[in-house]
This record gives structure tokens, C-alpha cells and sequence, in this order.
DNA sequence: AGGCGTTCCTGGGGGC
DNA sequence: TGCCCCCAGGAACGCC
């Protein structure tokens, strides 16, 4: 479910509620949920696991201790919440205790999230791509990424070595606003084409964090949901009226996922 | 290199 | 109501 809009927006409740407190131990529900380490390994130095920043790289949320890093990815369905004596909801994979007698509860019905022990962001920073919304993802460099790459542009888009943080709902949304086809070939599309698919990515992202995400995100901490799925564009709109020319929107499927179209603003690019 | 299918899981919705 | 099938916003892996 969550993409970078919804990472941030957990990241950014979580921030100050996490900052300074230290963390008591990890109680494992679900076996898998830790991917590369045990729980005990936390102690191998002498840590006291306090939290020293909260922030998101890609699509994990990132707890910052004195000597490691964890690294948690919700992938689908993985919710975190702040409780204290309330009890575990249904699918509770893991439990971080803190120190002021809150919990930070690993929600994940479909049990795919994943919590990562590093010492630092080597790892990911290797496997992962630029963040959109930084200063050094500039046109002329996305234009780089996706010129000399022969793929389809929603699996390009979707790659996360590549561009991190975008997910099925902002690709299409993004291919939409800037009318390219999601089974346009990447080194086929123009370039003003790419510099308003450019603009697209960053604009929907700002925009989607704004409203705290698409996703309905169920925060013990104040209840607050995700506003963006009310200004969705294409994304989930099958049969509806497309808001730039009025065709329908279709449905497809591109690289195996879910993809909605209007086939007459998207213009599909498969040649030179 | 890139595309494709499979896998990890549970639950919701549509069709009958 | 019940059952079955398909679908789901992620991503790693192996194979061609």
C-alpha cells in the first residue's frame, strides 16, 4: 500500500514521538519479520537504542540508533502505530517497547513487511535509486535515467534501483497528468514529454504529502487518514470520465500490475 | 539488459 | 448466505 507519500506521512507522526526515547527490546510476533537479524543482536554493542532521528530513504522508514540503523518497509499492507495499554491488533507482527511505556506496534495483515537491522544506509543507498523529491533529481538527469534505458516507462518508473519511492497509484497518475502511455518504450518519448512527466512526479508527490497520502493510515496518535485518494486522478477510475477530454477511462495491465489509462490523452511512444 | 512468472500472505469484492 | 475466483498499492528471485 504505502508509497513515498505515505512512508513520509509515518515517518513524520512517528518523528516526534520516537526522537529521545530509547527502545526496551523487540517482542517478535510473526517469525519473519525480522529479515536479517535476531533480536538479541540489537545488545551486541553497547547501545542504549535510542532513537536519534526518524526518517524515510526510498520506501523504509528509517530509526536512527547510536550504532545501527533499523530499517522497516510495510510493502503492502504494513500499518505502524504508538500504543500503550490498549492490546495488539489482530495481525501484529512485531512490538517495539519504549521506554515511557509506549509500544510501537508492526501492523501487517499480509505479513510481507519487513524490519531490517544495518549499520548504516550502505545497503540501501546501494540498491536503491535517487529520491524524486531531492535537489539532484533535476530534469536533465531524469531525462539521462530514462533515455538511455529501452524499457517500459511504468516498469522504469516502478524500478526502485532506478527512482525510489514510486508505487503503482503515483506511476499512473504521473504517465496521466503528463499524457504518456504506460507502455510507451522510455527511450522513445520526447523530451517535453519527460520534462512534464518530471514536473508530474515531484508536483502528485508534494501534493500527495500534503494531504498525508492516498492510503486511509489508522494513527492511535490523533486518527488521521490520508486525503489524497479523494483527488486521485486516473488511478481506480475505470469507466470514468477522463477530466481532461471526457473519454472513458480503461483499465489495463502493464508489467503485471493494475494500470488505468485515458487512451486518448496518453499518447503511447514506441519508436524513434 | 530486460521481461516475465512466481512467491511471500490475508482478506475483500464480484459473480453465480 | 455461501462458495469460488480474482484482485490487491511491493519487491526479490530465478529463468529465458
Amino acid at each position: 500500500m504505502p508509497e513515498l507519500p505515505e512512508v513520509q506521512t509515518v515517518v513524520n507522526h512517528l518523528k516526534s514521538q520516537l526522537i529521545g526515547r530509547r527502545i526496551l527490546n523487540i517482542e517478535i510476533i510473526w517469525p519473519k519479520v525480522l529479515d536479517n537479524f535476531k533480536p538479541e543482536e540489537l545488545f551486541t554493542y553497547k547501545s542504549n537504542l535510542k532513537v536519534n532521528d526518524v526518517f524515510r530513504r526510498a520506501k523504509f522508514i528509517i530509526i536512527q540508533l547510536d550504532f545501527y540503523i533499523l530499517a522497516i518497509h510495510l510493502r503492502m499492507t504494513g500499518k505502524l502505530h504508538i500504543i500503550k495499554d490498549e492490546p495488539f491488533p489482530k495481525h501484529t507482527s512485531s512490538v517495539i517497547n519504549l521506554d515511557n511505556n509506549y509500544k510501537l506496534i508492526f501492523e501487517d495483515v499480509r505479513k510481507f513487511g519487513r524490519i531490517y537491522l544495518y549499520r548504516n544506509l550502505d545497503v540501501i543507498n546501494s540498491k536503491y535509486g535517487i529520491e524524486p523529491l531531492s535537489n539532484s533529481f533535476s530534469s536533465k538527469l531524469f531525462q539521462d535515467l530514462i533515455l538511455t534505458k529501452k524499457r517500459n516507462i511504468k516498469g522504469l518508473l516502478l524500478d526502485q534501483s532506478i527512482i525510489s519511492g514510486l508505487g503503482n497509484i503515483y506511476v499512473d497518475e504521473s504517465l496521466w497528468m503528463s499524457g504518456i502511455h504506460p507502455n510507451s518504450i522510455s527511450c522513445s518519448i520526447s523530451k517535453l514529454k519527460l520534462k512534464r512527466l518530471h514536473e508530474s512526479i515531484i508536483s502528485i508527490l508534494q501534493e500527495a504529502i500534503a494531504s498525508k497520502g492516498t492510503t486511509i493510515i489508522d494513527f492511535s496518535v490523533n486518527g488521521e487518514s490520508g486525503r489524497y485518494s479523494s483527488q486521485l486522478r486516473v488511478y481506480g477510475k475505470k469507466g470514468h470520465q477522463c477530466l481532461n477530454c471526457k473519454n472513458n477511462i480503461i483499465k489495463l495491465r502493464v508489467c503485471g500490475r493494475g494500470t488505468y489509462v485515458c487512451k486518448k490523452c496518453q499518447k503511447i511512444y514506441t519508436k524513434r
